[in-house]
DNA sequence: TTCAGGTTTAATTAATTGGTCAATAAATAG
DNA sequence: CTATTTATTGACCAATTAATTAAACCTGAA
């Protein structure tokens, strides 16, 4: 099941429209204008507008996961992994600007579209790096290189704020301060260094 | 013009349905039901769903900025301000838990609402604060109290990235991590600590 | 060449939904 | 008590939009 041309033009458009405008703002008549194909293309491969949202939907996700997936299993040191990770999450979700907007509203709006795709408790994002960071920070709290209140999940969660909320709210941002795209690019990339020394700072001894 | 008791209802409906499913996912017709008034009676109070939604939005804007405000303009030093300010946002946010996801979600997607509202350079939230913010950081920094690296924007987006992320992925978090809607409340408590020292420590010389 | 399969199109349908309106009820003023 | 304004209702309209369909169009195999 090769996926023809038209469908991957389809595909392509719906993930812009559905990424700006989400579920509900989206119309199947904008995605096919975009793809430069009949409207009836799109019921033609996907059924409907459902179905095809939901396509988009878990490709986003993969898009998504495995990356995180790869920086948290990489052998190196606690410090290094971070400074990874925050590079990574920039440079993924700087790139693709709607996507983190898209995954948190979305989700948040069908919770319960998040067990077909990023909860696969046994050996998905969650059931493997939780343990996995726990236990690194343990070996790093013996060594006496960081902090012993520091939960796992909580990094995690703080690592995570620190590199998308000001993605997600880039619109907001730009406008308050005043930055135009290209200075926020830089603004966004010097952040690299800052949150990765912040957030070291903050798990110090 | 005082409010009538089903302007009021319609207004909290409102309220209710628009931040949770936005501009475009919202139906007058559920925000009648919701508030057991005939959908006539929006028009015939609001005009329109956009003007409704217009005031809606309003409402929440200012329902955030005196908030911040008084903490940011309160007269007390560093830490203890970022230390309100933490426990502010994140009882702020977390009694409203749609909230966050709403204003970033529609600001992002229709920036131009912004001026309307948020944005008063002169006396607003970001003419007054950035500036304070930024003396009270060098009188720190002079003292040698912090790290001279610090900037107030970044700051205040670390701080605001800490405390609204997790609110807006709250769902997300809760169903990855298994927790349930009591225990949440409590990670959320315990994080106004965490947070901010948090934040202490990251801004240590 | 022809036939069969999938592909594409234009036109149409059906459902949803924001908005209106005329009739009615309730409240208020005179 | 009556007249007038204000509030409320249910039925309806118009526009939008997702979805369908039937016919046309390829394209490659026989």
């Amino acid at each position: 099941m090769k996926k023809t041309p038209t469908e991957v033009k389809i595909l392509v458009s719906a993930k812009k429209v559905f990424y700006q405008k989400g579920l509900k703002g989206a119309r199947m008549q904008e995605i096919a204008d975009d793809a430069g194909v009949n409207k009836a293309m799109l019921h033609y491969y996907f059924r409907s507008k459902e179905k095809l949202f939901d396509k988009v939907f878990e490709e986003s996700v993969q898009s998504v996961t495995p990356v995180l997936m790869n920086v948290f299993l990489e052998d190196s040191d606690l410090n290094t992994k971070i400074a990874h990770l925050v590079e990574m999450l920039i440079d993924l979700f700087m790139n693709e600007p709607y996507l983190s907007n898209f995954i948190v509203n979305e989700l948040s709006q069908n919770p319960e579209k998040l067990f077909l795709n990023v909860l696969d408790l046994e050996d998905g994002l969650i059931g493997k790096v939780i343990p996995l960071i726990n236990q690194q920070l343990q070996v790093e709290i013996e060594k006496g290189n960081i902090n012993s209140e520091i939960r796992s999940a909580e990094l995690i969660v703080n690592i995570m704020s620190l590199c998308l909320f000001p993605i997600m709210s880039q619109t907001v941002l730009q406008k308050t301060l005043g930055i135009d795209d290209e200075r926020m690019i830089r603004f966004m990339n010097k952040r690299k260094q800052t949150v990765t020394q912040f957030v070291l700072d903050a798990i110090k001894p």
